[in-house]
RNA sequence: GCCCGGGUGGCGGAAUGGCAGACGCGGAGGACUCAAAAUCCUUUGCUCGAGAGGGCGUGCGGGUUCGAGUCCCGCCCCGGGCACCA
């Protein structure tokens, strides 16, 4: 398509231009008002695709947007740039991780000034620089001291394609890899954890204070998953003196307790089982262990499956309510990480313990009547109880507070909340990460390395494969050293951290990038945080954003951020995928349409013209066959601009006239609009209100009539000011045409509506008979009750319906409407 | 199973309980042109009708209301999250 502009000289120009002249740095002691816009730190995997042009066309709006409207907005950029797909790279390639980064880097970077996204260069921060290195280790060892990063031994998730242990958090529902799709399997291994557990009530609640999408706060709080009841006592019958621990939310059903069930890992299995259940109990155990985390709790299995997952220990033990003996089983589908690793089984109000118990031959009480034509199937609705003592009558509600009350006198029991959420495992047994800092001693046993001596950087001549073995481990110049307390040859551990603790703490160097002897200077950080604006994709709604919580409030605990808000983010906004025949269009699937080609044509301006515009930006967004004319149809709409800033057959007049003051009126309309919805995230309404806006500044000014010249140049400079925001270069560059030697468009202030030009003089009320237009009147915006509904009446098209009959009800609601019932 | 979203023309999508379909894409017709492209103008939910005009329309079935895409109840379908979590 030929384009009434050169497009990429435009382009280059500009990019150029706030390049050298560094126009959005910005400085900690700027005496504007503080705005901090931030996109999620990318992983480098080469030029931008799709789903970075969005991500950064919207973090592009919102940093001239905020700039325009008088702000010092923070605008950083940097690289999540230890991760495994560089690792992998240079297996394969036969080279460093490092060399294959910094390529992917430099692509990355230079695909965003293409764009025209503008940052303070300045503050860039990537993970495998070793000055941000000897933080992040320096964080580690704090939480160390502080008891927040501990290493012990537990079932873990080991992903054989990735060769490392992942994070809960890095498993998906069915099993696999959120990475390589692999199936996970357990593995037991002594590995560092963070604790974030400690938090997760904290986690929890502050949720109710985030401006996030629903969507991910439901998300956080299903992960932490918080579920309140008691833990009590059940006495042991062969030696009362003890007693099996359980959790329960239904404390309420206790005297429905016909059977108790421990996990297969419980600590006081081996003294339940009797000789004569030995063989059963070994086999089921025996089964559990290699039985992947995915057959062991896959629900499809509920019912069928269990016979063969549970067996008697020959133990029993005694129900506190009802004071009756009953036999406890071993199953796999308890879990022993979960609460006390047992529980109390109540088959007529459980549908898990039913099922076990029809296999098993076991009794079932109802402890609640179950409503009428229910069957004999589980019941766990509301109800009042039966066959429940002290409780028989109460509801479910009083009967729990009963219930509780009762075990805590009576049982041991106390109140108790327990939460889904697993500490976080952040060892990973692969190269290119940051060296977990820490030597283990013979003499001193766990020893940090000290932090005069940090970073701990990895050696270069490192043999990387997939064993499973740490590759540090193997390099014995890295791996052996001497005890930092006692002098001893030592050992260093080999492991890697997690990427994600890189991407934990790196809006906080950002802030402050320049500071050499600590992490960062606190002082200078609560300048900018929280982030104002923090914007990416939704794939990150638990790992990322559930880690950068943790972090921000465990290094304010330990006296690192002294001062900091506790929450990271104050708003999110995350963006929808880019799909192509239905699947997530990204680099590993191969079906990536490269930004590129864009370039020479519609130009960066028409591509993110297109991403504001295709749709709502939290939606997903379907790269189909139109997709191309859409994309053509944006550029259009620039060349219109063009051509309109370029017009020069307009016949101008002197005076204004009421077409020329209703101009005016429209472009403060369209002031009023388009700053409402970019508050608004609703980019693609904003830009068709600029359409719209072109559209009636085009059609006024080709009239014969002409057009009154002060009103055309105050339309276009709007239009313009307006447009900034969205397409940077063309504004630049029509502005620059218009003024020149003035100061550029995205220096000037975002424009304010005029309230008096915003007003309608009059409106258009529309007026029915029975429900059905049958009228339109143009009346005042204030017009009265009275007189909106004598004029609906006086009209002739509604004199006409009525035929000289009295309506029998009129409804008005000016000025919009009036409605008549006949 | 539980919890979030969502379902509107040929398509992407607009619509504080008040004219459904803004804006754009696509289509149709026209102007300009030797012709085409580009540009500009008109038109475009479906349907009956020559026309004026009428009927039907926001996944399905009910309800509230003068009035429902929007609120309530019950379903269906699609996307996502959690799930033997006691």
């Amino acid at each position: 398509m030929a384009r009434p502009f050169d497009v990429s000289a435009v382009e280059k120009k500009w990019q150029a231009r706030w390049l050298d002249e560094g126009t959005y740095e910005v400085d900690n002691d700027d005496e504007r008002e503080r705005f901090f816009a931030l996109c999620m730190y990318p992983y480098p995997s080469g030029t931008a695709h799709q789903g970075h042009i969005r991500n950064y066309t919207f973090g592009d709006l919102v940093v001239r947007y905020q700039t325009m409207r008088g702000k010092a907005v923070l605008t950083p950029f940097g690289f999540d740039s230890f991760g495994l797909p560089a690792e992998n790279a240079a297996i394969k390639a036969g080279s460093h991780p490092r060399l294959f980064t910094d390529a992917r880097m430099g692509e990355l970077k230079s695909s965003v000034r293409r764009l025209g996204a503008v940052y303070d260069w300045r503050r860039e921060v990537f993970s495998h620089d070793p000055n941000y290195m000897k933080w992040a280790q320096a964080i580690f060892l704090e939480f160390f001291k502080a008891g927040l990063a501990y290493r012990a031994e537990a079932p873990v998730n080991w992903c054989p394609g990735c060769a490392t242990v992942l994070a809960n958090e890095q498993v998906n529902a069915d099993g696999t890899c959120d990475r390589s799709g692999d199936l996970v399997q357990r593995r037991n291994l002594e590995q560092w954890f963070f604790k974030i557990t400690d938090y997760a009530e904290e986690l929890l609640n502050d949720i109710d204070t985030l401006e996030w999408p629903e969507r991910v706060k439901t998300m956080q709080r299903n992960w932490i998953g918080r579920s309140e009841g008691v833990e009590f006592d059940l006495p042991l019958a062969f030696d009362p003196s003890r007693a099996l621990r359980v959790f329960t939310t239904r404390p309420d059903t206790g005297f429905g307790v016909t059977y108790a069930v421990v996990a297969p890992e419980h600590p006081m299995l081996a003294e339940l089982v009797t000789e004569d259940e030995r063989e059963g109990v070994e086999r089921l155990i025996e089964r559990a262990s290699q039985a992947s985390e995915l057959e062991r709790t896959a629900s499809s299995d509920a019912g069928a499956g269990l016979d063969k997952r549970g067996a008697f220990t020959g133990s029993f033990v005694i129900n506190p309510f009802s004071g009756e003996s009953v036999p406890v089983y071993v199953a796999d589908y308890v879990l022993g990480t979960y609460g006390t690793g047992a529980i109390m089984a109540v088959p007529a109000e459980d549908e898990r313990d039913f099922a076990f118990a029809q296999v098993h031959g076991l009794s079932v009480v109802r402890t609640i009547e179950p409503p009428a034509g229910h069957g004999e199937g589980p019941y766990s609705g509301e109800g009042t109880h039966i066959n429940s003592g002290f409780m028989d009558g109460m509801d479910v509600a009083h009967a729990k507070e009963a219930a509780a009350a009762f075990l805590e006198e009576h049982a041991k029991g106390v109140r108790k909340v327990n939460y889904r959420l697993r500490d976080w495992l952040v060892s990973r047994q692969r190269f290119w990460g940051c060296p977990i800092p820490i030597v283990y001693c013979d003499v001193d046993g766990i020893v940090p390395v000290p932090v005069e001596q940090l970073p701990v950087l990895a050696p270069d001549d490192v043999v990387m494969d997939k064993s499973g073995q740490s590759p540090l481990a193997t390099h014995e110049g890295f791996r052996n050293t001497t005890c930092p307390t006692c002098g001893r040859p030592a050992r260093r551990e080999a492991d890697t951290m997690d990427t994600f603790t890189d991407s934990s703490w790196y809006f906080l160097r950002y802030a402050d990038p320049f500071t050499a002897d600590r992490a960062f200077d606190p002082a200078q950080v609560a300048k900018w945080m929280p982030v104002d604006q923090y914007i990416g994709g939704i794939e990150h709604a638990i790992l990322h954003l559930l880690y950068a919580r943790f972090y921000l409030k465990a290094l304010v605990d330990i006296g690192l951020a002294p001062g900091l808000a506790r929450e990271p983010f104050k708003r999110l906004f995350t963006q929808g995928m880019i799909r192509l025949d239905g699947s997530k269009m990204s680099k590993s699937k191969g079906n990536l349409i490269a930004p590129e080609k864009y370039y020479d044509t519609v130009g960066a301006d028409g591509l993110r013209l297109f991403h504001l515009f295709v749709g709502p930006p939290a939606d997903d967004v379907d790269w189909t066959a139109q997709t191309e004319d859409i994309i053509e149809g944006c550029a259009r709409f620039l060349d219109r601009i063009y051509r309109l800033s370029h017009y020069d057959e307009c016949f101008f007049h002197e005076d204004e006239t009421p077409d020329d003051l209703e101009v005016r009126r429209e472009v403060h309309r369209a002031i009023a609009k388009v700053s409402a919805d970019l508050e608004a995230w609703s980019y693609n309404t904003a830009v068709a209100a600029l359409m719209e806006l072109l559209n009636t500044i085009s059609k006024w000014a080709r009239r014969a009539e002409g057009a009154h010249r002060s009103t055309l140049d105050e339309s276009l400079d709007v239009l313009l000011r307006l447009l900034a925001p969205m397409a940077p270069h063309l504004s630049a560059e029509l502005w620059e045409q218009r003024h020149p030697g003035e100061a550029g468009v995205h220096a000037q202030s975002w424009p304010v509506a005029d309230p008096a030009l915003v007003a309608r003089s009059s409106v258009v009320m529309v007026v029915q008979v029975n429900g059905k237009v049958r009228a339109r009147l143009d009346v005042s915006p204030e017009v009265s009750e009275d007189d909106a509904t004598s004029a609906a009446l006086a009209s002739a098209e509604v004199q006409k319906f009525l035929a000289g009959a009295t309506p029998q009800r009129v409804v008005a609601r000016p000025p919009r409407l009036v409605n008549i019932i006949l």
